[in-house]
DNA sequence: CGAGTTGAGTTGATGTGTCAACCCAGTCGG
DNA sequence: CCGACTGGGTTGACACATCAACTCAACTCG
């Protein structure tokens, strides 16, 4: 394994599959929450991490760090949410500000979520099945520790998305 | 199996873990086209497709085909590169241009295949191993089939992308 | 105190993707 | 021959992502 740097004919189509689903798929489920709901994967992303934050009310760096977005995109994104009215930007501690998920955000994400994970359930797991499910979660998370070990030891006083 | 819309706490943490590393992997391998050679995953992938096929020219709803994207999409990016100097557009039957790779377009895609093809050993094809690799590829497809077979059920007379 | 620094957040310019509307050559029915 | 239709391709307006530059409060240390 691993004899130079170019895949051979099973890995290309291994890998090429792989991109195709993942295309396929995102696109599927990107197109029908916004044509049934007009929300887009982003605004998603982040009122699901409001909903489940207890209080409905983030910081804009903890959205960051849980979606993993720049923080130029997150301010963009978040002001754009507001004008629409799924959230709110409140002052309290005299600096920046809280990200506040409004009714009609909650009442958004209530009324997606059931159906979006249905059409997960259905296009995903169950094609996968529970074993390769699981399977397939834990090579994700070895995956994605590849890449952040590598990128620690390669550029050791960076933050961890750059390299 | 199936017993609701909602997924179970494994399923979710799999979907989850899928998703992060799905996210991880493009952005890492894009952030290194970009850095090193300038390029995007577009670029890129407009590039493989024309220096695969023998003779460099394809018309553009073959690379539609081919990619997947919509024709506007395709039509705006070909500009782009057009304007970059990596294509160029050819008229040949009196009508729909030929889209022709250049020779800076082929020098840039052989300059960068193999690094990319190297990172995509590295973090994806070595971590898994050819077993899960292989049943990966064969997961994706399975996934794919899923998708398409849905769509054509759903609504018979439209276009295989749309729903 | 006061100058530099840090870190969260904003802003503007620019490149890219999407949608809807359009263009236009060929084709098909009368 | 002419009008409607089809399908590849373009265009313009808008939403979004990225990058670099900027603001501003708090902190540091001299």
């Amino acid at each position: 394994m691993g004899k130079g740097p170019w895949l051979d004919a099973d890995e290309q189509t291994a890998w090429r599959s792989y991109l195709l689903m993942n295309k396929t798929l995102t696109t599927h489920l990107e197109r029908h929450l916004q044509r049934e709901f007009g929300m887009s994967s982003s605004d998603f992303e982040i009122l699901v991490n409001l909903s489940e934050s207890e209080s409905g009310r983030m910081r804009a760096f903890e959205l960051g760090r849980a979606t993993q977005w720049e923080k130029s995109r997150m301010s963009h994104h978040l002001s754009r949410m507001e004008k629409r009215g799924l959230i709110r930007k409140e002052a309290c501690d005299s600096r920046y500000p809280e990200i506040v998920i409004t009714e009609e955000g909650l009442a958004a994400i209530r009324a997606c979520a059931p159906v979006h994970a249905a059409r997960v359930r259905e296009f995903f797991v169950d094609v996968l099945g529970k074993d390769r499910l699981i399977a397939l979660g834990e090579a994700s998370d070895e995956i994605v520790d590849a890449i952040g070990n590598h990128c620690e030891s390669d550029c050791p006083p960076e933050v961890s998305g750059l390299c």
